[in-house]
DNA sequence: CGCAGTTATTTTAGGTCTGAAATAATTTTT
DNA sequence: AAAAATTATTTCAGACCTAAAATAACTGCG
């Protein structure tokens, strides 16, 4: 039989957090995480606009196409984007307006609209995602390598705690997901 | 003079990742920064859409003037919530019309509105708060205590590099910023 | 074949959000 | 005190986003 040491240390440890269905340290945790994420998107946001007049959802819409040769559903870049088909749908409407990216249905399947990027679109997506990637660089670059890779890795663990959290609530059985996000 | 130990070590270990000014695992940090932002607030909408009948705004507008015994100006919720005053405005006028907040220009400066939870208001928000919380916990459970204590931790740290990245970009001389959240 | 069910997308109605312009009230300057 | 500058909020135009209903196209089964 083991000592529960641990017991001991926590009865000590969290007398003021650990009332009886008391949440308050993960309610933090959460309020800190959208602090972070806010702040990120509504600087990039602002630079987006600033630097190429234009938007966030266009701007991930594209970076979803560029990286698929042969193009996409509206409703996978539904799914990568965990935005709803019709938001996807207004979206493009947009950028087909400006010429970036090309609407086409699908030869087998008359339903299915594929979506890519023009030679335009390329070349604007291009020049955007270099800035991109330099102002998210810019932004974490207060924390220390060894830092940001705990970071990615605990985001990794919370992904799957989250995922887990979710699919118990919607059905039965827990679906095991792995993918590289 | 030092022996430059590090450079022989960078230049062994990061052979793939640290091509001229590549910074593809910022990026990737990023995106599962806001994989996770954004699958715990949708989730946390449909739940408050589904058992509330109310919205993600209205909630976190609710949860600051609950804090605040004294009532909050347009502003100060503007800034806490880091959304824009006009968008606050809209927000605060469903919540005026269901009865749940209350709006008086302040006595000694008529430009500004103060902001309060009305009884029902209260009353409707502990209800909430409380599942709310549940909520999150449920969410975060697949961590260990250990591991929400480290994230907790590093994104703090990046909170405050994100700050730093964003001061030195608007003003030449950085604000050192102390909150809590 | 023909229709019932399924799947992909679009449309619709309504709330959210922004930046910029307009309005209104206060404070500072002269 | 009057004019100028500042500050707080609202309004406006436009983009985003969702859920739910509608549309359109495919699939499978009798």
């Amino acid at each position: 039989m083991e000592i529960p040491v641990t017991a001991l240390l926590l009865d000590r440890e969290t007398k003021a957090s650990e009332r009886p269905g008391d949440h308050k340290d993960e309610l933090r945790l959460w309020l800190r995480l959208l602090t972070c994420s806010t702040l990120i998107e509504s600087e990039i946001r602002t630079r987006l606009r600033e630097e190429f007049k234009t938007t966030l959802p266009r701007f991930d819409l594209m970076a979803q196409l560029e990286k698929s040769t042969t193009g996409m559903t509206v409703g996978e870049v539904s799914q990568r984007l965990m935005v709803s088909n019709g938001n996807v749908t207004a979206v493009v409407a947009g950028l087909l307006a400006d010429g970036l990216v090309d609407k086409r249905p699908a030869a087998q399947d008359r339903r299915v609209q594929v979506l890519t990027l023009t030679a335009q679109g390329r070349r604007a997506f291009k020049a955007m995602a270099e800035r991109h990637e330099d102002w998210i660089a810019e932004l974490f670059a207060g924390l220390e390598p060894a830092e940001t890779a705990q970071l990615f890795h605990l985001l990794g663990r919370t992904k799957a705690s989250l995922h887990q959290a979710i699919n118990r609530r919607q059905s039965g059985q827990p679906t095991p997901t792995g993918d590289q996000t």
